[in-house]
DNA sequence: AAGTTCTTTGCGGGTTCCCGCACGTTCCGG
DNA sequence: CCGGAACGTGCGGGAACCCGCAAAGAACTT
């Protein structure tokens, strides 16, 4: 069995190599990679490794690679290790998880002992392992209560970018209607309209805040957002 | 000598523990903290201590814990210890440190020399320590070249809160038409005017994700704006 | 098949935003 | 003393946004 890090944060890294040979004894080689990027061209190299990937980096973030080789041998098993459990992450990464692929998703502030345990239950037993946590927001957020449908999630981005409702209406193929009272919805959600606050905040801007605040998005999202955007105005010109 | 460090990543705070014994023999007891509010708890039972602080923690960021150990202890050597050299950080750190306090910023990426070399400084030189990366964050913000003056920064800061030109106005004693004059200093410089996309963008919530996107505001900043602009709410209430 | 619910769209209006034009103040260097 | 730059303010208008009302379609239940 091989094993492929991504992290970059070096006490990180070399913490995880420890951890990785002491919990898989089976593991004859541990690659390390210090970027997304890196971490590309390494699955790419040594096609049957099994992978750790830490979510936060800089510049090619762990989502960005994980799609990239999902895309290339969909069925490699990647356990995610990652600070936080906000809701843009859960989102990213379950947006491009194949179907059937074994991953896990593991807090950096978990214990040693449930860091083994993801680690032989992925690589070994090839089962999913969530940390607690994160069902937690995968529950919030895909359950009822202030969960976000895909479509409301969709247009709550394009508004953090900056579009105006007739751009998104034009983007999304929907009336300028539509938009709008999918706005009413998020407003709703992100509970705007507090009362004693008259006319003291522009909705659209603090919903934007609200949902930053709630962790609902952050700036990788913005980040990979933005370059979709990029990329359907270049599709747009000619 | 007497080390105070507050770090809730325990891979780094050990770390630290280490280059902090091995950089100061002359220093007799270190301690520890893993949150802010932590910190802030020890640095008043141990008044001499110098700190080495982390800054992004949670709930209690090292913004919040320096500001109020230096309120109460303007004398306190802090050296600062984070993974970014975000405009927003540097501005919100710059924000509170006292006049002629002795304070250093160095990013988790130095080397293990200039760690040593930043604590030493600081701590027995009582000598300011800024990385480079940071001085360089600091050059853009303060120079010419697309630097926001305060008084920019705070009206970019409100409308990211998702206030409306009224409040603002409100908020800042300025007319409706001051602040919209601010408004049109900031499109400019955050360059929301490109060509090609007319009335594409909402500007003003362009402005506030360009400005994200630029590492002018994150997080930290806006989660402090917005415990700030609460105070506010609560005084205007009665 | 009929009824219920959810989504999409149009219309119309009140409000806020974006911004050009104009006028006054303050503060400088000449 | 004067010209210019920088900033604060008022006015006005066109555009965008916020949203209630209402009708038509889609999807799902019974």
């Amino acid at each position: 069995m091989k094993v492929l890090i991504v992290e970059d944060d070096p006490l990180h890294r070399s913490y995880l190599h420890e951890q990785v040979s002491a919990a898989l004894p089976e593991c004859s080689v541990v690659f390390e990679a210090a970027s997304g990027g890196e971490g590309e061209v390494l699955a790419r190299a040594h096609g049957k490794a099994h992978i750790v990937m830490d979510l936060q980096m800089q510049p090619r973030t762990g989502i960005e690679a994980a799609r990239v080789i999902w895309r290339e041998r969909p069925g490699t098993r990647i356990l995610f290790w990652s600070n936080y459990a906000d809701e843009a992450y859960v989102r990213g990464v379950s947006r491009i998880v194949p179907d059937g692929a074994a991953y896990g998703y593991v807090l950096k502030s978990a214990s040693e002992e449930r860091l083994k345990l993801a680690l032989r239950s992925i690589f070994v037993e090839n089962q999913c392992v969530i940390d607690r946590e994160v069902r937690g927001t995968q529950a919030m957020s895909f359950g009822q209560t202030g969960g976000f449908t895909d479509a409301e999630y969709e247009i709550l981005v394009d508004i953090a970018l900056g579009l105006t409702d007739r751009a998104i209406a034009d983007r999304r193929r929907m009336s300028l209607r539509s938009v709008q009272n999918r706005l009413q919805q998020i407003y709703d959600k992100l509970d705007v309209y507090q009362t004693g606050t008259d006319s003291l905040f522009n909705l659209r801007a603090r919903a934007v805040t609200t949902a930053v605040l709630r962790k609902l998005l952050n700036y990788g999202a913005l980040e990979r957002a933005e370059a979709e955007l990029q990329d359907w105005l270049g599709g747009l010109g000619r």
